[in-house]
DNA sequence: ATGACGTCCTGCCTGC
DNA sequence: TGCAGGCAGGACGTCA
């Protein structure tokens, strides 16, 4: 599932071939990922306008437009963005009929719910599982849909996310460490796989209250937080179900993870077999051994 | 304010 | 082989 590492990997390929290109029709296959304003205002407000920056607020992707409107992507958890060329053949409006895969490109845009045809290739919002979204903003509005994005706290890769904050943010909390670290007004961009492979690098067990975490475990946690998403980004994502770039390939993370997507292996470290338990609503991995 | 949990959505996997 | 049912999980709403 894309979580900060692969919007910045998105947001990075993206960046040098849409910049300044100019969106010349959008066509909207599936008008529920629409999250604001109504569909038939959303293309009308972006058709048009020109691509002036490519930038990222945890896991959002945003196409800043000329007119100072904002086009905001939240890929949830199967989303993908593809560039394609423009030779492609798009289909025509027809969202009553429209079945998801398009014919010859089957494998490319099977699934695609929102194409934006740029003026040098097409920008295609894949979504499965569609309950992705895309936002428009104008100026300094502010949707109640959009909540969570204006309730957005630090990311743990900024300067700001040190320990004092990290500290004042978990110290009193009765929650479970696992459940804070997924709360995106404490840990902006961090999901299911970078908190379980975060609390492996830290030794630490996600079934512990947070209050429980002793000073240095916080400062070894913080730590693991920041090398887990650097590293993922290095490595262009995880790729584990659905993620992928923008051309298509896979990220290489995977390839890193500990304990993500490794129930019942042994154990980098130990040997122990990987357990994999529900914890905070998530299929959780931790090594019962190395995490205490 | 906090913590726990249900809901959305649909492709895919499992088991009969 | 086919199908039903369960699972995955990010954000958000609801409830205690």
């Amino acid at each position: 599932m894309p979580e900060l590492p692969e919007i910045e990997t998105i947001r990075r390929e993206l960046k040098p071939k849409i910049i300044n290109k100019k969106i010349t029709d959008c066509i909207v296959l599936r008008k529920e990922i629409i999250g604001y304003p109504e569909p038939k205002i959303f293309g009308k407000s972006i058709v048009s306008e020109t691509i002036t920056d490519v930038t990222r607020k945890a896991k959002y992707l945003i196409l800043n437009l000329t007119q100072n409107k904002q086009l905001i992507f939240h890929l949830r958890l199967s989303g993908a963005i593809i560039l394609s060329p423009h030779s492609l053949s798009l289909p025509s409006f027809d969202a009553e009929n429209y079945s998801g895969a398009i014919d010859g490109t089957k494998n490319l845009i099977k699934f695609a719910r929102l194409i934006l045809k740029l003026s040098e290739c097409n920008l295609i919002f894949e979504e499965p599982r569609a309950l992705g979204r895309v936002y428009l903003l104008k100026g300094n509005e502010q949707p109640d849909v959009l909540k969570g994005y204006f309730n957005l706290s630090h990311e743990p890769i900024s300067p700001e996310f040190d320990f004092a904050y990290f500290k004042n943010k978990i110290a009193k909390r009765k929650a479970l460490i696992k459940s804070l670290l997924l709360d995106q007004s404490i840990c902006a961009g961090i999901g299911n796989i970078y908190s379980d492979e975060a609390l492996f690098r830290a030794g630490i067990k996600p079934l512990r209250r947070a209050y429980s975490l002793k000073t240095s475990e916080i400062f070894k946690l913080l730590l693991s937080l920041k090398d887990v998403l650097n590293q993922g980004i290095e490595n262009f994502g995880t790729t584990v179900s659905d993620y992928k770039r923008t051309d298509g390939r896979n990220g290489k993370f995977q390839n890193f993870l500990n304990v993500y997507a490794r129930e019942n292996e042994p154990c980098h470290i130990c040997g122990a077999k990987i357990t994999l338990k529900k914890i905070a609503s998530r299929g959780t991995r931790y090594c019962p051994k190395c995490q205490k």
